[in-house]
RNA sequence: GGAGUGGUAGCUCAGUUGGUUAGAGCGCCUGCCUGUCACGCAGGAGGUCGCGGGUUCGAGCCCCGUCAGCUCCGCCA
């Protein structure tokens, strides 16, 4: 396990010594040890105990002449918490254990204490066997000795101080803000807390310190971070942790992106090299725009590894017979190609599971469609449902995509971001098919994304991310440019197909906050409603100034190759937003009800229930 | 809200075409064992097969419903 206490041992009447860290340079000194047991091994005339702390584990030797020593040991449980006292021996040369850390010596006990006798365990500890994760997070606290998690989380906690330390020395300031605020109208879903001093109304944790961070620009703090608590009552993922997750909120005055880039680049070059043994691809991170990312990516969270793109090719097809392509050679709309070298000649069922997974990712926008078309390039010639309708075309699009016998190409064709977002998806399907370097770690920049987007379902245009984000160009483009092209400082920064954070250079000029959430249909009455003491503030003397807030449980996963977040997460909740160590959400009394003002009236269905 | 996936002993899992008393490894209990390190050996206890209903002479297995977990979509930066 850790060594972070190598030096210093506290030396008091429970230990002398760590488990972990014990070794020949020791032999002879009678040392004092505490832990847990974490095996026995009972021979009837000897006994071995593994005791386990936080750095690692030791071997204990327990002899049949010390009697009363001995009856002890015989009936400890494992998981026991115990203190001793024994002298450091070398062990005998076949006695060696390379496996331990301290596997070269051991411990002749002359006193055993029980601080805390274990009862059996509801599943190991010693014995990293997959255990189902609802007894993980209903015994979090067993769960958290094992190896693994209890590194992660001692992983964790040396990373944000190297993010402190870091931040620190580049004249960044950290400061607190509220847990309790109000409700914020954009975004995510607030958790609410009813006010019993103010009867009716209601606190709101933050969905992050976006406000508060903002206002200490104006404050005159030119650089602000903080390990920021955030809340969104949203669904989990795998990698979004329900209700709660950690943000490594910052905010700069008077910079502009590229200067933020290089702090950034530098704080991650800095957590990578010195905390991992991975490599970053490329440095400075590159940089991609949004309708790059999302032409040859398909996400605007690519990961950089998967080694194949997706290709444009609806200039081959505006004259084309085949009208499935031909009519989506128009303005807003594309046909678009992903090429498996080498996999033209797999079975029929890798081509229909292809076709399935490409169904299921077009689900999201509506029942009406069809599925993936493909062609295969074998030795007898193209195959495939739509060889005969593209017979014209195939010697361009042979030249175009560098197409040879034995590979496949997928097509897809419909309104651009939604054809793009299908082949991203199958393009991640696809990565299965290589193998991706977890010791690479791929940064990019994602940046220019779109000021505002086309609502379909509203029928209007919105903002497509932060609407405090400033626009590029700034007022002019807000008048002269079409509203759906102006381009944003608003941008990603993305690692392995995970998005790390967002970030924008914010905009501090009233007058074209004022322009901006026009456009997105809010009157000049309404945004002073909604933000009129942000808006205030900036009447009353702002700098300019930008962010980012890098998501901590996120980062801490990829450098600890966790595929899931709760794995980072000493406490997470469930899935469905439960903790189920601490029985949250759980009912509360009348009382406290009353205290609140509240009544509670359950929705129809769960009448009856218990 | 929707889709997928598994739910059998404390834990991890097996369970044949629907057929007698539901099995294994680990853990637990008892006994033996002086050099193990996943110690070994012998014996024992431990089961509402998630829950409810149905089909059947007979259900862990088939059908319907339901509950809880995880993954994905919606949602979320």
């Amino acid at each position: 396990m850790g060594n972070a206490e190598s030096s210093q041992t506290l030396n008091n009447r429970f230990r002398s010594d760590y488990c972990g860290l014990l070794n020949p340079a020791r032999e002879q000194s009678t040392v004092r040890l505490a832990g847990w047991v974490h095996r026995k091994r009972d021979h009837g005339g000897l006994i071995f105990i593994d005791l386990r702390d936080h750095t690692g584990i030791s071997q204990l030797v327990i002899q049949p002449e010390r009697h009363e020593l001995f009856a002890q040991a015989e009936h400890l449980h494992i998981e026991s918490v115990i203190c001793v006292e024994g002298v450091v021996v070398p062990r005998a040369e076949g006695a060696i254990n390379p496996k331990l850390a301290s596997g070269a010596i051991e411990v002749v006990l002359s006193s055993l204490t029980v601080e805390s006798h274990a009862q059996p365990l509801p599943f190991p500890v010693a014995d990293e066997v997959q255990t189902s994760e609802e007894l993980r997070l209903k015994y979090r606290f067993i769960d958290l000795r094992r190896e693994k998690i209890h590194e992660n989380i001692i992983f964790r906690s040396r990373i944000i101080a190297a993010m402190r330390h870091y931040l620190e020395a580049q004249n960044f300031i950290e400061i607190q803000t509220p847990i309790l605020t109000s409700s914020s109208p954009e975004g995510a879903r607030d958790f609410l807390v009813p006010s019993r001093l103010h009867p009716g109304k209601f606190y709101a944790l933050p969905q992050a310190p976006q406000q508060f961070k903002q206002l200490l620009m104006v404050s005159g703090f030119p650089r602000y971070f903080q390990i920021a608590p955030c809340f969104r009552d949203e669904d989990a993922r795998a990698d979004r942790s329900p209700g709660e997750f950690y943000q490594l909120d910052m905010e700069m005055a008077f910079i502009e992106q590229d200067d933020l880039f290089a702090i950034l680049e530098g704080m991650m070059q800095h957590l990578t090299t010195t905390m991992s043994h991975k490599r970053m691809t490329q440095f400075p991170f590159p940089r991609i725009s949004y309708k790059e990312v999302m032409n040859r990516f398909g996400t605007d969270k690519p990961d950089l590894r998967i080694p194949i793109e997706i290709q444009d090719v609806t200039d081959l097809f505006k004259d084309s017979d085949f009208k499935v392509f031909s009519n989506n050679t128009i303005q807003d709309f594309c046909v678009k190609a992903l090429v498996l070298k080498g996999r033209g000649n797999e079975s029929r069922l890798f081509y229909d599971k292809a076709d399935k997974r490409a169904l299921e990712l077009s689900a999201q926008f509506g029942p009406a469609y069809n599925g993936l078309a493909y062609i295969q390039f074998r030795e007898e010639g193209p195959k495939g449902p739509i060889v005969k309708y593209v017979l014209n075309e195939l010697p361009d699009l042979k030249a175009k995509l560098d197409l040879e016998t034995g590979d496949v190409v997928f097509f897809r064709a419909g309104q651009w971001a939604e054809t793009c977002k299908i082949m991203g998806g199958m393009r991640n399907y696809f990565a299965d098919l290589f193998t991706l370097d977890n010791d690479e770690l791929s940064f990019c920049w994602i940046v220019d994304f779109p000021m505002f987007e086309y609502n379909e379902d509203a029928k209007k245009i919105d903002f497509s991310h932060n609407p405090f984000s400033m626009p590029q160009g700034e007022m002019e483009a807000l008048e002269t440019v079409p509203s759906l092209d102006i381009l944003a400082y608003q941008y990603d920064i993305v690692c392995n197909g995970i998005e790390l954070s967002s970030g924008a250079i914010r905009n501090h000029k009233p007058e074209i906050m004022y322009k901006a959430f026009g456009i997105a249909g809010y009157s000049r009455e309404e945004v002073d409603t909604r933000f009129g003491h942000m808006i205030e503030a900036f009447k009353l003397g702002a700098p300019p100034h930008g962010g980012i807030a890098p998501g901590v449980d996120r980062l801490v996963m990829i450098l600890r190759d966790e595929q899931n977040i709760r794995e980072v997460i000493a406490f997470p909740m469930n899935q469905q937003a439960q903790d189920l160590m601490m029985s949250a959400p759980s009912e509360v009394t009348l009382t406290q009800l009353r205290e609140l003002h509240l009544k509670v009236e359950l929705p129809k269905k769960d009448e009856g229930k218990k």
